[in-house]
DNA sequence: AATCCACACAACCGCCTTGTT
DNA sequence: CAACAAGGCGGTTGTGTGGAT
């Protein structure tokens, strides 16, 4: 048997652990072309890689897969984040189906350092049910309307977008606002996803799924009451996207306002 | 220039599920 | 049916880096 062979090699073999190398990288890749993925165990024992193959398998499936997408998470995936982990809760890998490109790692480090880091700024706890209103009725609706800034600054300047960033929709045609829109006069069902759709937020060739907006959510969105975060402490929509949502200043207005009016902090 | 600190993210660990013998 | 190993998943840790002091 196989396995059986894959557990004595580790008990032969001094793996290596920590940060990978390039000759690793470029092993792995190399006999990944060559074989195909999976039967990582047996990957690590025939490729020369003194790994594990669960290590072998993080390593392609995070870093080395041609199709893993790198860098800052747009605005329209950090509100598909936000909708779907208010759902489903940590459950990283569903939630990653959904964005193609991104893995479960990256959305859970995500999700930790950016989201958890807002929540601990306004003192609940990033599973309380206080902070999932937080997040639904003011942190996605700002996105919404950042998406839509991101937009129409786009059409305006269209010299000025950076030709390595997709080009968002125009504010009226977002896919998002469309399913506000259209979602708002009928009533909402939900309906479970089918990890088989892919959003495709920048050629808007999908259309986004009903479960997308419940009730409970076009009402929320409806409740963005906070005036909008100065101009000064937002340099740009994309420092904006990645330093998170609000200056310390106006974390703490949302919870006066709360606190004073007997809202959710109440 | 040196040190400290916070952040981002890669990688590991342990548990659970699934498939195979 | 039980035992075992592989694969998958979520939680956690380690480390590199950049900014502040």
């Amino acid at each position: 048997m196989s396995s059986k062979k894959g557990a004595k090699y580790c008990e032969d073999v001094e793996l290596r652990r920590g940060p990978w190398t390039l000759e690793e990288d470029t092993l792995l890749i190399h006999y990944i072309a060559r074989h195909g993925e999976g039967r990582w165990n047996h990957l690590a024992r025939c490729s020369g890689l003194k790994r594990t193959g669960k290590s072998c398998r993080l390593r392609w499936l995070n870093y080395l897969k041609p199709d893993v997408k790198r860098g800052n998470l747009s605005l329209e995936e950090q509100f598909l984040i936000l909708e779907l982990h208010s759902k489903w809760g940590n459950r990283w890998s569903r939630i990653a189906q959904y964005l193609p490109g991104r893995t479960d790692n990256e959305i859970k480090n995500y999700w930790r350092t950016r989201v958890q880091k807002q929540a601990r700024q306004l003192n609940v706890d990033s599973n309380s049910s206080v902070f999932r209103d937080v997040v639904r009725r003011y942190w996605m609706p700002r996105l919404l309307e950042k998406m839509s800034s991101a937009a129409a600054a786009a059409a305006a300047h269209p010299s000025l977008v950076n030709p390595n960033h997709p080009a968002l929709p125009t504010p009226s045609h977002h896919p998002l606002q469309q399913q506000l829109d259209t979602t708002t006069s009928s009533a909402s069902s939900f309906s479970q996803p089918n990890p088989s759709t892919t959003y495709n937020y920048h050629n808007c060739s999908t259309e986004l799924p009903e479960f997308m907006f419940t009730d409970d959510s076009l009402d929320a969105l409806g409740l963005a009451t906070l005036p909008a975060p100065s101009s000064d402490c937002i340099a740009s929509v994309d420092d904006w996207a990645m330093s998170g949502l609000w200056s310390m200043d106006e974390l703490c207005q949302v919870r006066k306002q709360h606190e004073y009016g007997g809202g959710i902090f109440g």
